[in-house]
DNA sequence: GACGATTAGTGTATTACATACACAGTACGA
DNA sequence: TCGTACTGTGTATGTAATACACTAATCGTC
């Protein structure tokens, strides 16, 4: 190993911390620094024209605008009136400006009511937020957005849900267990929905998404190897159909229910 | 409206047929087209030197080897001793070939074993299985892949549930629903798995990952604004902590108990 | 059995991005 | 007031996707 060197104690700059960050393998740790770190900046030198908050805006803007492929460093920059190098003075490259935008795009969660309601009525709130903001927001989970480093936003929603789940005294490891099953249904039954959203942003109607993706699974049809699928797909649909929602909503009706009992064997 | 065009009754080429799935509008139902339209090609002109299916591996190598990033036209190529824009006479574009590697790589579901277990043994293996193979290539999950079309083992993973599941003798309309909700949270919660593969592919152990995330999540300790759920990550683990998968199995019993106290009231 | 239509793989060019690097101007603090 | 640290700019580079035109190969047809 090479003599440790006496480095000069001299203090890092801000530019020192940007490089740092550039360079690190993308370790969380790493990467979740720029979300939280103090980003007021040095007295030196001339002031930033915007704050890092303006760029993660227009950001989102665009994404929300035309759609995530549209969010290049040069549109972020023009649209705040540079070019595109200002930007990397902001974030050091595209995947924490990324990290930034999934964290700021969550928003917060809904605020739960006073008096307070059951836990199982604030679950319901919390999961049907949540839907909705990544309905909002499709291109939300396009990104990785589970395995980026969490923020204040996504903390905040967590927050939320564990202080309405925590009402059934179940102890923390339990508890634990019990918001990780609730996010995960939310997050896995929202794709479809995020899906057609997408296409929706796109300007695709509902009736056209619907009509490709029934004729996609419809190659199912009359194809042996898919003859139980088939049978739901061909059932004349007693009744009315419900909507995508109402189907997100019954199905957490059912992982409560199951939450619920075990609530029940554990007192 | 322009008068029409008397059009040449010249049978279309497959050149023809690849051009007009590149440029048609990126709807699923054309993307999905590939995947299931037979590609034997006509007898005319020099013989391919590999199969369509032959792309689709080299592709899936490169995924699993070095990630889905290294995962270029050129590097197809290369593996297979072509110039780039060969892959191009196999797939019009780089989606094409994500939806084929989307399908491709999900691979078929476990045969289900006879005598049949009953029908909650069954989701349990289907879902592990799922898990277990969404974890092996966790760069499918890098991908839109509830969005891509779908393919034939798209639709064999789902047709092997509803197989399982039917035995519930539910209602067509509400085996569809119950579908959604074990595949829904079978996805999101491999997530966390899922993210923890790709690291571990990347060259980071498990326990540095650990350590990422723990210091990530830990950010909400100290912070008010998360307090409950900050309790939850200070609480001492009382007893052995759960692997993952066990955690993963947890959360799948509560959900089918949800369902499966459905089903009691539906008699 | 030669010809022409059709296709496979190649070579080259273009375009869009992300991003490195050096520079000029700016503003605080010593 | 001067130097340092910072901001935004201009330019250059490397990587990918992919368009286009070309050569060679192969089969159906006359």
């Amino acid at each position: 190993m090479a003599a440790r060197k006496k480095v000069e104690p001299k203090a890092l700059t801000h530019d020192d911390i940007m490089q740092a960050s550039v360079r690190a393998d993308p370790g969380l740790r790493l990467r979740s620094e720029l979300l939280w770190e103090d980003r007021t900046r040095p007295t030196r030198g001339p002031k930033p024209a915007v704050t890092p908050e303006e760029v993660v805006q227009a950001a989102i803007d665009i994404a929300d605008d035309d759609g995530l492929p549209a969010l290049t460093m040069n549109a972020v920059a023009t649209r705040l009136g540079f070019t595109t190098m200002a930007i990397y003075r902001y974030f050091p490259n595209k995947e924490a400006l990324y990290d930034a935008i999934v964290d700021a795009g969550m928003g917060l969660p809904p605020v739960t009511a006073t008096p307070r309601a059951g836990w199982r009525a604030e679950v319901v709130q919390w999961a049907h937020a949540k839907r909705t903001m990544l309905c909002e927001r499709p291109w939300l989970a396009e990104l990785p957005f589970v395995a980026a480093p969490h923020g204040p936003n996504w903390l905040s929603w967590l927050e939320a849900l564990t202080d309405s789940l925590s009402r059934t005294r179940l102890a923390p490891a339990e508890l634990g267990q019990v918001i990780s099953i609730v996010d995960s249904y939310t997050r896995g039954a929202s794709d479809t929905a995020v899906s057609m959203a997408r296409a929706r942003k796109r300007g695709t109607s509902e009736a056209e998404w619907a009509a490709a993706v029934g004729a996609d699974l419809g190659r199912a049809i009359d194809d042996p190897r898919f003859r139980k699928f088939a049978a739901i797909l061909t059932a004349p649909s007693d009744g009315q159909p419900r909507s995508m929602e109402e189907s997100f909503d019954f199905g957490l009706q059912r992982v409560l229910d199951g939450i619920e009992i075990y609530l029940d064997t554990c007192t």
